[in-house]
DNA sequence: TGACAAAATATGTAGCTACATAATAATGAT
DNA sequence: ATCATTATTATGTAGCTACATATTTTGTCA
């Protein structure tokens, strides 16, 4: 007998839709993985692939020896791509530029360490710096660079790299927080941003550590009209 | 022999590991599979595990034939969960509030067609609400829905129940699209969301179709002071 | 040289077996 | 009855083989 060869993607569109058409509903329990593979002819292993992707989708809950439910509480699930700034500009067919406003070393104030889950006060280094599409502003950026972690950062050139570009490319991390949140500017910002005082302005602040170590946090605020788009 | 029985996260870390120590830098290509599995003294298919793993968080890229290379533009890649908006309040510990503050149907203005990627002009049902925390006002929700794939919502009690409610729990979509971004209260937004005109806002928008039928489209306006936040 | 066809190759997938692991359910002792 | 122990069970993982698929590379011919 010629096995069926069906993608598990195949198999795994078969039982979101079986969901999707309510036969399962919201909390309900699927049958096991090898019940399902006998349903609907393929190896366990096949629908054990397409019910991991469905589980990591945000679509069902698995538990061991529980079983498989559909989510009761669904959630819309995204994935979210910050590239480096130069190629998000470039991306969107601007000409990239890139300012460098002000950089020193010093002590974090209590609020940067508290972002960085840092107990004691380490020396930094400040960034402030300007990210520009076709010569007008895109976003401002200050940035606090742990010089425990990245001490190379002190001979790195930043009136002609970004502090951004660098970090990405050389220093990996293996956690990060993220925060969006609307602020509103003040005079000195709206002068960066070319836009008037009191501006609502899209705020994405970073934070990456490697392990437990702090590597850097960043306070990205962007230019009026500036949005962040997703799709699935 | 005894099989070493090592996890594929193992293995994925491990090559993670030779990614961070700068063993293959951004740009670099990896060994191929077969030749990491014996170097890793484990079966391909593990190796193969490890991969698609790593592919799937953005580290690397996969190419058949191509091989296996250290993705050249690192990106921060973040899974970003939006829940049901009472489920979002009752987390943070709030008690849940809803006021539904308008309802009615008629065309939509030519703005949301287009958000929608709507043709036509259909008749919609326009929802607004307001979600409260403990009394307070959390977010406003100015929302179409369409009557053509969601015709029963003409029948659902849209004071008692909100809905986002509603619609996720008995509305599959297979397609999303999500705009972050700020927007500065007017008037009425300041009135409803109890702060001053001018205030930054955070909004989010969300746009959900099945196949290529259009579900709902959403803007959700958040008090001031909200922010969202991912952690790996 | 250039265009096109054929071969080679690295990753992707399906199916199988065997065993591991985490929960739950059943059992037995006190 | 209660609690601890043991069996049961559904998912998770490792390893293997065989084959599919997408590219790149090579080879051939005009």
């Amino acid at each position: 007998m010629t096995p069926s060869r069906q993608s598990w993607r195949e198999i795994r569109e078969r039982i979101h839709e079986q969901i999707l058409s309510g036969r399962y509903a919201p909390g309900d329990k699927l049958p096991r993985d090898a019940d399902l593979a006998e349903e609907m002819d393929c190896a366990r292993s096949t629908v054990q692939r397409a019910m991991q992707d469905l589980s990591d989708a945000g679509i069902i809950e698995r538990r061991r020896k529980g079983g498989t439910r559909v989510r009761p509480d669904p959630v819309t699930r995204a994935v979210l791509d910050i590239p480096i700034t130069r190629h998000e500009v470039e991306a969107k067919g601007g000409q990239y530029g890139y300012q460098l406003i002000d950089q020193q070393t010093g002590p974090a104030p209590r609020q940067i360490q508290a972002r960085l889950e840092q107990v004691s006060p380490r020396e930094m280094l400040r960034v402030e710096a300007l990210h520009l599409s076709d010569g007008h502003p895109y976003m401002y950026e200050d940035r606090w660079v742990s010089l425990d972690t990245s001490p190379e950062i002190r001979d790195v050139d930043l009136t002609r790299q970004s502090a951004n570009e660098w970090l990405v490319l050389h220093k990996p991390y293996t956690r990060f927080e993220l925060r969006f949140y609307a602020e509103t500017a003040d005079a000195r910002l709206a002068d960066l941003l070319g836009t008037e005082a009191g501006a609502a302005l899209f705020v994405i602040e970073r934070t990456t550590w490697i392990e437990d170590a702090p590597i850097t946090t960043v306070k990205a605020v962007t230019a009026p009209g500036y949005q962040l788009i997703t799709r699935t």
